[in-house]
DNA sequence: CCAGAGCCTGGTACGGCGTATTAGTGTGTC
DNA sequence: GACACACTAATACGCCGTACCAGGCTCTGG
């Protein structure tokens, strides 16, 4: 008896949920490359990844189930306001959830937006057009022109973003030789990076988003 | 001397865009998933992959340069039309190239466009907007606006076919799961993702940059 | 109360990956 | 004719995703 040890634990402790947060905390500290079936099983503290696979079926699904669960972040109410201004917040949600989750937007490029989530979003910026009497291909149009610009923003900066990380470098030394590359001062190209700088991707964003909601106009025939 | 083999090659007859292009090769064929540095190796008849890595010093220099080549098929000439016409050429041509080439778009979300010919692109925009008579934040808005737009289109689409060839399944098969799942006709979902149908992805891209162009205005005040 | 069936864990193994290393070989220069 | 250099080939290391297998815990039916 003393000489074994205790049993590791009662009973199944390990959900679907457990092992997707802990994925998702991997991620959003390490990025994409630094994600492994192996790392994840350390980070639970469970000893082989055969654990991992009784919940989910691959390395993809697990992907796929944090992806959604980030698209969560980007749900947020709108208001009672004007239609552009709901989509302008609904829009800046997301970039900004998605900024918060490089790794998420990568995977926006691989992974075809079948999950609950997606597909809530983009059903509320249908819904909010066609309350505003957007209809047929004008709907169509302006669903395409605000979910696409939204994700272009949010691609290019974690491409910034990853692109650093993958350097090593610190920011400013790999600010140096970007900008020595680009022929650009250093601290432009900071302040073009750098999301709370009036010259920086938030404001650009902001400002885009506006100029393509105010050329909006509902149509009433298809 | 009978027993020895001829000498493989007189001398490196392997450049630098032999690399790049069987690489490119590979990956229109097989996608991001199927590109590994022996794969290129077998597929160049070298047999080691030591050879590969005397031109390109790691696995990740080969994508960043394969993309950039294939941003080249974006720069066509405009035409010397209206300005809103020459964006909407350049635009299409962009998210064209990115379609035929699904791997190179998902690489935009992991690789800052440092490249030679993404630089070309971009001063593109800015010029034909900058003649337009853009300027300061309205200038910024503008590129923002267009160029995001493009990128998030295409990413869309490499997701799509990313998810689709990942599956493994005919498209038929797949798209009656899909359907199911999403609770649409299977008919109305392989129209929404065929280039060529009036209900497809180009069409819809080319509405949503219309209705973009349409509302950019230039504004003299930065 | 016990046997068996299920869910689930831990360990190990396989084939493939990116890339470092090392040993060798042909070519051009002094 | 020797040496440096440019390059190829082979092999090895440490990771990866994931299949497989041998148990053990817990619950159910008799």
């Amino acid at each position: 008896m003393w000489l074994r040890a205790e049993p590791a634990s009662t009973r199944a402790p390990l959900t679907r949920e457990d092992i997707v947060g802990a994925a998702i905390g991997i991620l959003d500290k390490e990025g994409l490359d630094g994600l492994s079936m192996r790392r994840v099983a350390v980070e639970l503290g469970t000893a082989a990844t055969s654990a991992l696979y009784w919940r989910v079926a691959t390395k993809n699904d697990l992907l796929e189930l944090g992806v959604d669960e980030i698209l969560a972040e980007a749900l947020v109410p709108t208001g009672d306001g004007d239609w552009r201004d709901q989509l302008a917040v609904l829009g800046l949600a997301a970039y900004e959830a998605l900024d918060r989750h490089p790794w998420a937007t990568q995977l926006l490029a691989s992974h075809a937006g079948l999950g609950p989530n997606y597909q809530a979003y983009t059903a509320r910026l249908v819904e909010i057009l066609t309350t505003a009497g957007f209809k047929g291909i004008h709907l169509d149009a302006a669903v395409s022109a605000v979910f696409h610009y939204v994700v272009g923003a949010a691609v290019t900066d974690a491409a910034w973003h990853s692109t650093i990380h993958r350097s090593g470098l610190p920011d400013s030394t790999w600010a140096n030789a970007a900008g020595q590359h680009l022929d650009i001062e250093p601290e432009a190209l900071t302040a073009y990076l750098t999301p709370d700088n009036p010259a920086g991707p938030t404001a650009r964003f902001t400002a885009g988003l506006r100029v393509i909601l105010v050329g909006l106009r509902p149509r009433r025939l298809s």
